[in-house]
DNA sequence: GTGATCACG
DNA sequence: ACGTACGTGATCACC
């Protein structure tokens, strides 16, 4: 077989900086899309490959910023006006069956690299078609570079680069270690410029022989002491250039061959575009092109709304900006003016600088958002301390003066080319900025809470604990304050003696963990276990919840989309993503959670979605397998991890197969796991290796993911939320043993948060678009809680959770329980 | 403001 | 020898 490999961003450069800036009449630029297409038909024609792949970095060289400093820095920053045709090119590609490959750590180079060697093993040929000159390297009698310049493209055989350098292809690389490349940020060694490094290397073929004995050089005085002085930089400049050949890709030849075209999504795109020129030498079908201008025509005369999809820069859509007394203002063909609420509801294209505090602020809604500053940078920067404009100016180097509405501006066009840049610019605008409205929404709904039941539930607390005081005081032969840690320590290990466990810091630990172990020895300990959990959901649940219902007889939490670093949403004033479940008393709480009159709660919950989600991120045949069964997946785990029948797993194996695979998501340690389910370290040991070897693929899966979090600094979701790990380059073994385990975690955790995120703009759509009286109301983290009158609550129970299982198409099902009920704890 | 504790997924 | 499962938020004691 014959397979073009395409280095993407090489030849999207050379098309972007070959051609005048063009865009479409919605001012969609689209020079580098254009170019890129003539390339790539001038490629095919010349060649007629079998099959094509183009290779992306997915680090692409962008702004300096602290995250990336080293990076490339010699290099310019990609343009935003570039930056944001990128997805274009890949969609295109997608849709003419074309692969398009990127490998996070591993550069285009990298995968033309490990692709050619693939092709060649196969008895195939490469073309790799390439506008610098890096890839020499890679020529063998069947690879060949295409040269992509402004006149003609030169092809690039093993005796075209005899012919023009003198040396074998494999020495280019030995070239390159010595006269360095600056647009690549390698040394080379100082002073020594294509013509020395060339012809020292037609003379000594390899860097090593020349560095083997310096003395025995037949070269200039000058040359060689250069040459010695640069020994470090000739030796580091050699690995920079050297292009990798295993990247961790698809290597199977015929998965490139040429998928079947997307007439309609080809049709689609370029008719979007305008590049009707590209359309008719694709041959693009007639019918396909007359049904997407059809549909295009139609979409023109839409809700506004639906044209966010594409992040409209130009400075026709304003930039609007809150300023800390409630002003609105914004800016917009470069003047800065005050703005009314009402404009930021008529879903006309704009950008805001969060516009979820926009919305509560101002009590409004905002349609037609094609970006937001705070959502966009929790996406670049998911551990940020704060997304208010005046930071994000400081920290992106945007001025920031008076003119909130300019510096807004000027900072969404910086964030916008970096977000695209890093591949999360649908992330943006297809989750977070649909979400955020939705997050509002929800908010302002709040929920119904029974004021006197909860009030008299707490009344029970209170009296109980103060019983429970007076035992305890008797108990210890004086008065002192239990909620103390300090004094609880001083009564329990030095009035009464008992065995003071483990733990300290400021002091003894007098954590249930350690309580426990303490169970029999005194009666006193049963009571203050007793004492701590009455006044646990007391002071937190009862007179927490009951300081929060609003006037409306509701509770309206605060959802922040911006809080947490693996992607979920977080709650606060009041949290309601941790009203008590587990224990039988804190249950009750859930009863005082309520419907309003003629209604009924919807409870929906994923069941194990971040199991399932490892399932598929890893690929293990075993755990997809086990999923797909339908059996209960901890029964499943038992037999294989204890390796019996189905049929002969205790409910005791069950339980420790269930810690286990919840211990497997977090990273889990033998110590841990024993400690949970009361079993010898040794014991848990084997357990954990036994589960790792029966589920080998989750193993690989959770090095595969150290291992990039390392080499990157990140990990990422199954929709490229980053996490940032710096725990990871730490010198301190035991912050990088939790930065390994915050690696492992987070893709999962984070995939589900994405998930349901989905889950929730789809639920909430669909629940409008049917005129339903039904409304989301609550997310905790895997579980959407909805109000609907009673006559409809059953089919909103299916309507969410058919939504909620096709959020997302898995290796395994996704699957949902929804229940409903006149309180929480009987919808759950 | 920080640490300890404990509520949730 | 050491520390020990991921991610949150609220409350209380104490400095």
């Amino acid at each position: 077989m014959k397979l073009l490999v395409i280095d993407g961003n090489s030849i999207i450069n050379r098309a972007f900086y070959g051609i005048r800036l063009l865009s479409n009449k919605k001012g969609v630029y689209t020079n580098a899309v254009t170019g890129f297409m003539n390339i790539y038909l001038k490629l095919t024609e010349a060649y007629k490959p079998d099959g094509a792949a183009a290779a992306f970095d997915l680090k692409a060289p962008t702004f300096r910023h602290k995250m990336y400093d080293g990076y490339k820095a010699g290099r310019r920053p990609m343009p935003e006006e570039l930056a944001m045709q990128m997805p274009l090119v890949k969609d295109i590609l997608r849709a003419m069956g074309v692969k398009v490959v990127e490998c996070e750590g591993f550069e285009a180079d990298d995968i033309l690299g490990t692709l050619s060697r693939a092709v060649a093993g196969a008895g195939g040929e490469c073309i790799l078609a390439t506008g610098d000159r890096d890839s020499f390297q890679l020529v063998t009698d069947r690879t060949f570079v295409n040269l992509a310049s402004n006149k003609e493209d030169i092809l690039f055989t093993p005796d075209k680069i005899r012919e023009v350098y003198g040396v074998e292809p494999a020495e280019m690389l030995e070239v390159k270690a010595l006269m360095g490349d600056p647009s690549d940020n390698i040394p080379g060694v100082p002073g020594i410029g294509e013509k020395t490094a060339l012809s020292l290397i037609q003379k000594y073929h390899s860097t090593e022989r020349i560095y083997a004995d310096t003395e025995a050089l037949e070269v200039s005085k000058g040359v060689k002491e250069k040459l010695v002085k640069g020994k470090e930089s000739a030796e580091l400049s050699r690995k920079l250039g050297m292009i990798c050949l295993e990247a961790p890709i698809d290597t199977d030849p015929t998965h490139y061959l040429y998928g079947e075209r997307d007439e309609a999504k080809l049709a689609s795109i370029l008719t979007e575009l305008e590049m009707f020129s590209v359309l008719k030498k694709l041959k693009v079908s007639a019918g396909a092109i007359d049904a997407a201008s059809a549909e295009a025509a139609a979409r023109e005369k839409e809700d506004t709304a639906v044209r966010a999809d594409i992040p409209e820069l130009d400075g026709s859509v304003p930039d609007y900006w809150l300023d800390p007394e409630g002003k609105l203002w914004k800016f917009v063909n470069g003047g800065v003016s005050e703005a009314a609420a009402a404009e930021l509801s008529d879903g006309s294209p704009k950008r805001t600088a969060d516009m979820k505090a926009m919305m509560t602020a101002l009590n409004c809604e905002i349609n037609g958002v094609v970006f937001d500053s705070a959502l966009a940078a929790y996406l670049l920067e998911p551990d940020a301390a704060d997304y208010s404009p005046e930071r994000l100016c400081a920290a992106y180097k945007v001025p920031y003066g008076e003119g909130g509405a300019k510096a807004v501006h000027d900072l969404n066009r910086v964030l916008n080319a970096e977000l695209c840049a890093q591949g999360m610019d649908r992330l943006l605008h297809e989750i977070e900025i649909p979400l955020a409205g939705v997050l509002v929404d929800m908010e302002r709904q709040g929920i119904a809470v029974d004021r006197e039941a909860l009030v008299s539930f707490g009344k029970r607390l209170s009296d109980e604990a103060d019983e429970l005081e007076q035992k305890i005081f008797v108990c210890a032969g004086h008065a002192f304050n239990i909620g103390s840690p300090k004094q609880l320590g001083q009564v329990l290990f030095e009035e009464l003696g008992l065995p003071h466990g483990k733990k300290t810091k400021t002091g003894w630990s007098t954590n249930a963990e350690v309580l426990e172990q303490l169970i029999g020895k005194d009666p006193i300990i049963d009571l203050i276990m007793r004492w701590r959990a009455v006044t646990k959901l007391d002071s937190t649940y009862a007179k927490g919840l009951l300081a929060e219902i609003a006037e409306d007889g509701r509770i309206h939490t605060t959802f922040k989309q911006t809080e947490t670093r693996t992607g979920r949403i977080s709650s606060a004033e009041p949290n309601i993503q941790n009203i008590p479940v587990r224990t039988e008393l804190g249950r009750e709480f859930r009863r005082f959670f309520t419907a309003k009159e003629g209604c009924l709660l919807v409870d929906a919950d994923y069941s194990q979605i971040e199991l399932r989600i490892l399932a598929h991120l890893s690929g293990d045949p075993n755990m997809i397998a086990a999923f797909r069964s339908g059996e209960d997946i901890h029964t499943v785990t038992a037999s294989q991890v204890f390796d019996m029948p189905v049929k002969w797993v205790t409910p005791e194996m069950r339980r420790s197969a269930k810690a286990v695979n919840f211990g497997i998501v977090y990273g889990i340690g033998a110590f841990s796991l024993s400690k949970d389910i009361n079993v010898s370290v040794p014991q848990a040991d084997a357990y954990i290796k036994s589960y790792l070897a029966k589920y080998s693929g989750v193993d690989e899966f959770m090095k595969k993911t150290v291992a990039e979090g390392t080499k990157n600094g990140y990990v990422s979701t199954m929709w490229g939320r980053r996490r940032y790990i710096r725990e990871l380059a730490a010198t301190n073994k035991n912050v990088q043993a939790l930065g390994r385990r915050m690696a492992m975690n987070a893709p999962v955790q984070g995939t589900a948060a994405d998930i349901i995120k989905l889950a929730m703009i789809k639920v909430y759509n669909r629940l409008k678009a049917e005129g339903l009286d039904a409304r989301l109301i609550l997310q905790v983290h895997d579980e959407l809680i909805a109000e609907a009158r009673e006559d409809c609550a059953e089919r909103v129970a299916e309507i969410i959770a058919s939504e909620m299982e096709h959020a997302a198409e898995l290796k395994v099902p996704l699957t949902v329980e929804a229940k409903t009920g006149r309180s929480w704890y009987d919808a759950h």
